[in-house]
DNA sequence: ATCATAAAGGATAAAATTATCCTTTATTAT
DNA sequence: ATAATAAAGGATAATTTTATCCTTTATGAT
C-alpha cells in the first residue's frame, strides 16, 4: 500500500511539504482496528493470536503485537499465553470503547491538549481556535463513545463495515 | 518546551507505546500559527520576516522560512525579497481560510481520506468509523472556514487570543 | 553600480514514529 | 517431564517528520 503523489513527479515544480495528518496516529489506527476484529472473534468464542489479527487488518504482525501488549496493560483486552491462548475479550472488557483505545495508543491530546500545540488547552489564554475546537472535540467523543465495541464487531461480522480493502 | 510524562519515570512499569498525536501536525500547527501572525501584522500595513514569526509563533525560525516558501507557494501568503521585504497580505489572499493552510501542509486526509488508514474513503465499503466521521468532519470544516484569517488576527490583536504562552 | 537585506532553495542532521527480529516466559498438549 | 505454542519483552533498524545551516537569487537603499 504504498500511497504516491502527484506532486513526487515534479520536486521541482511543487517541492511541497508533504504530510499524511490524519486524526489518529497510524499505531492507533492499527489499534482500534486490532480491538474491533478481537471483539469480532470473540463474539464466536475464539481467541486470537497477533499474526492472524495483523493480517486481517493489514498491519505488520510485529508491530501488532506491540501494540496488542500496551492494549493488555491498559486491560483494554485480555490475553493468555500458550497453545489455545491468544487475544479475547470477556464481560470484563464490556464497558470500553474506542475512546479507551485512543487515550491508551495516542493519549489525550486529541481530547486535551491545545489543538495548536500551547503548552496546556486553556480558558484564560486561549489559542485562536479554542473556542471552536470544542463542538469538535464534543464530536469526536461522541463518535468514539456511541457505539459499543460490539456493536462495531457486528458490523464488521455482518459486512456492513470492513477493516481491510485490497488495491 | 520539552513534554515530560510520568511513565517516562516507570519505563518497566508501563513502557508504553506513548505518542502526542493532535488533528494537526505541528508543522501545520506552525503555518496556521504564522498566517495569522502575517494577518495581523498586515492589518497596520507591516511586512514581517521569518525570523520574527518565528519568535512570536514560538517555532524555529528557519523551520518557519521553510513552511512558508510553501504557504507563498500556495498563494495563501505573499513575500517579497530584499530589503523591506518579507511576508505580507493583500486584496488576493481575502478570500483564503485556515482550511487551506490546512490543505496547504496537511493535505487533505484530514477531510477527505479514512480515518481508519483503509486506502481510500468510500462510501460502499466503509471502515466502521466511516458514517460517524461524517459529522466531525463537518465540525472541523466548519472551524477552519467559520472566521476569516482577518478575524482570527483580530483577536490575537486585541487580546482575545494568543499565539504562544511563556511557561 | 554597489552593498545590504531577506526570501528561496539545497543539503544535512536530529528526533520521533513505525517496523523487524530474536530471546524469554507462561501455558497447554502429549 | 517434555515439547510445542503464543504472548511478553528487549534490542535494533527503517522511515518520516522536524530542525539547522549554508548558498543563491531577488530587491531596495545608498
Ligand atoms: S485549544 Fe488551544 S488553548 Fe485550547
Ligand atoms: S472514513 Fe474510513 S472508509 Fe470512510
Amino acid at each position: 500500500m504504498k500511497i504516491s503523489f502527484i506532486w513526487d513527479s515534479f520536486p521541482d515544480l511543487v517541492s511541497r511539504v508533504k504530510k499524511l495528518i490524519h486524526m489518529f496516529s497510524k499505531t492507533c489506527q492499527y489499534a482500534i482496528k486490532a480491538v474491533i476484529y478481537i471483539h469480532k472473534q470473540s463474539l464466536e468464542g475464539k481467541k486470537v493470536g497477533a499474526k492472524e489479527i495483523g493480517q486481517e487488518i493489514d498491519a505488520p504482525d510485529a508491530f501488532t503485537a506491540k501494540i496488542l501488549q500496551v492494549l493488555v496493560r491498559q486491560h483494554v483486552v485480555g490475553s493468555f499465553k500458550g497453545p489455545t491462548g491468544g487475544f479475547f475479550v470477556d464481560k470484563s472488557h464490556e464497558s470500553k470503547t474506542l475512546k479507551d483505545v485512543v487515550l491508551a495508543i495516542d493519549g489525550d491530546q486529541l481530547f486535551q491538549g491545545c489543538s495548536l500545540g500551547l503548552n496546556q488547552c486553556s480558558e484564560e489564554n486561549p489559542c485562536p481556535l479554542h473556542f471552536e475546537i470544542k463542538n469538535v472535540r464534543t464530536k469526536i467523543i461522541n463518535m468514539l463513545t456511541i457505539k459499543s465495541l460490539k456493536q462495531l464487531a457486528e458490523e464488521v461480522g455482518d459486512g456492513t463495515t470492513v477493516l481491510a480493502r485490497l488495491a
